[in-house]
DNA sequence: TATTGTTATACTCTATAACTATA
DNA sequence: TATAGTTATAGAGTATAACAATA
């Protein structure tokens, strides 16, 4: 039996952690033709009204591929773009009334889907390790 | 103040860090030309020597998803297929040693990566969250 | 000159449908 | 008939490169 370091036990958690729940996220996304990395831009869209670039950087994705994922996200009605007002190169993404109205329904539906692993632990644990992950991430949005 | 229940809370710590540990390995896989899901295969053939549809199945991904992904695998010799002894249909997928010192050279990187996170919580903590972690999977293997 | 965003192009990942071979 | 796997084809997501407009 190899041995293995507290970081190391971590990490065997951690990705299969984050494994599943983009399982669970991409599947109910699916449903909806939505990707993960539109599901991750509404979210972002919920508290916030980046410009392009930011958005990119964010997400660690280039221009153009924002320009296509926003153009079609803008075509289906969930997000627009107005031009910033004091960078006349600039344009900000924000979210529509029907993108936010689905947000919220995702949100539910995911908390559904992951509710069988969730509720494996009792509400004490749940705050614990949802304390847990807040320090840990020191909570930057994503 | 919007009232959030526990699980809500919960979810809302979870989503943000598989988030950032996808992307995560999204990264370091880029640099090998390795994507999530090919990440993903590696990983289970750390241990285990599927068929393809049983591989397919447990992914969420079609048959003919499989196809292509083990075939270019394969050609970059990381993977490598076999018949099933007892089902003449049944085709066997498994890892070549190439590809299993790939996997731990990954497995090494992500947790370089991700240790400016992990490193926030102490050693009593790492082992608590992880502790926490893998009671809600109750540890099937991804 | 550098930055913001878009367009054109190419490749990977994915699904659907049609097919062959075996159970 | 049903299942295992492959091939052909098409769409979404991504990157690179070239471009126009503004800072």
């Amino acid at each position: 039996m190899k041995q293995m370091t507290t970081r190391e036990n971590l990490l065997d958690a951690l990705v299969p952690t984050a494994f599943i729940t983009m399982a669970a996220m991409n599947k109910i996304g699916a449903e909806k033709d939505l990707s993960l990395t539109l599901m991750r831009v509404l979210g972002i869209l919920r508290d916030r009204r980046p410009r392009m670039a930011e958005l990119a950087q964010h997400l660690g994705l280039k221009k153009s591929t924002m320009s296509g994922l926003i153009d079609r996200a803008e075509q289906r009605g969930l997000v627009a773009r107005a031009p910033n007002a004091v960078d006349e190169r600039a344009i900000d993404v924000f979210m529509t009334p029907a993108g936010a109205a689905l947000v919220e329904e995702l949100h539910e539906q995911v908390q559904q889907a992951l509710a069988p692993l969730t509720d494996r632990l009792n509400a004490a644990d749940q705050r614990l390790l949802a304390d847990l992950l807040e320090r840990m991430l020191a909570f930057p949005k994503v």
